[in-house]
DNA sequence: CAATATTGGAGAGTAGTACTATCTAATTGA
DNA sequence: TCAATTAGATAGTACTACTCTCCAATATTG
């Protein structure tokens, strides 16, 4: 197919198609002549993959790019090519300033709760300093976080990740995979988020809308 | 406090605390002369809570305006206010496009799983829009999301609300209160994303890299 | 009281992102 | 043959989040 045909079919303007294709983010098309490409059903798909990360999450096209380069590249087992498209993808542009007040202690806290979860998680993985900065940010707010809550986080966080993994088939080629890894990360990730904001809408109903609010009445069992 | 010392109490250069006044995200001191303005308390606080969600969360400004505007509103109860203030900071900028294909059915997903959840929420919430948008669009990579695996991050959504919630503090002042919730909200969802980041990499590690040695994988065929 | 510093307010300038538009020359389809 | 399409390159646009410079009016210090 050419490229009008592909604009077509994406719902992806031509002239943002030849964007993508020299920031590199879309690989190009076979040359038929100098003035000729043909593009197959592999761009088709990564350009819907492209939109589903650019509109659903808001991230910039450099994360983009990372996270697509990371799944493009040869050599490595499933594990590691998760992991590397992942951080491509998550990590954080801002370096993590290590120098300011709990910072460090909150690094430690998140240390410490990986190590009582017993989870097996790389040193240096963006997610880690994200955690990590989450922490100190509430800090700084004057509301630290209890351990009781970021257990509470983690349990819930090991529920989604174990369905988010259940899903991946690995009888997919490899490449399909990873890409469906990360778009489900990605994506759901702005699910997940929505549904606790509705589940957070409901219990402020329940607690604050519903009855009346200050007599301290034991938690409901309605589930 | 003058313009200088709130600087350097925040970390914020004075020149960006002034776009932030010209802006609207900061109120303006109490102008002791034509020259000079005097900043409280509450200032400090509010340029933490702007820095946070804006280092934290990567959320543009007027994101961060319309949350802080809703805070300041008077005349609401605690539900309405909470609402609004995820609403105004949780809201998505491009307006649902109900054109296209499967976008109608994923909204009827949404508010299926909702019925079936039994949660009080309000029709017309930017979260609803976000989930029903975050289906269609995993229907959209030929990849559909399944019912359990939707009620899965349900039921982990809500074990995540509810905490928020049980971490309010009903005897704190009604603006204080309001603030941390959405601090919370918000700073809070990256950790929750780094948590599930973390948790797949340990899943992943079970699964792709934990029974296998060095040498093999499971199965490639591909090249 | 004079010299220096700071401040509020306004405007312009900057760097980065994500496109969008225009142009040229080659090539294709009718 | 000749309008339409295309690759590739360059330039322009709109927006965001600052950052810088300037001014006149104060405030602080010697």
């Amino acid at each position: 197919m050419r490229i009008s045909e592909l604009s077509r079919r994406s719902g992806v303007p031509v002239a943002t198609i030849k964007y993508y294709l020299r920031e590199g983010l879309l690989p190009k098309g076979e040359a038929t002549s100098s003035t000729q490409a043909t593009y197959g059903a592999t761009h088709l798909r990564r350009l819907r993959l492209i939109r589903a990360l650019v509109e659903v999450t808001d991230a910039p096209l450099v994360k983009v790019r990372a996270a697509l380069d990371a799944i493009d590249d040869r050599g490595m087992d499933v594990h590691d090519l998760l992991g590397s498209a992942q951080h491509a993808f998550f990590a954080d542009a801002k370096a993590a300033k290590a120098d300011d007040t709990g910072e460090r202690e909150a690094e430690e806290r998140a240390a410490a709760l990986l190590a009582e979860l017993g989870w097996s998680v790389t040193d240096h993985s963006p997610a880690r300093d994200q955690l990590a900065r989450a922490i100190a940010t509430m800090d700084r707010l004057g509301r630290p976080v209890g351990d009781d809550m970021l257990r509470v986080y983690a349990a819930a966080a090991r529920m989604v990740a174990e369905e988010d993994l259940r899903c991946l088939d690995p009888e997919a080629p490899r490449e399909e995979m990873v890409e469906y890894a990360v778009a489900v990360s990605a994506v759901m990730e702005r699910a997940l988020m929505a549904l606790r904001l509705l589940a957070q809408e409901d219990a402020s109903a329940r607690r604050f809308d519903g009855d009346r609010p200050a007599e301290g009445r034991p938690r409901r069992m309605d589930d």
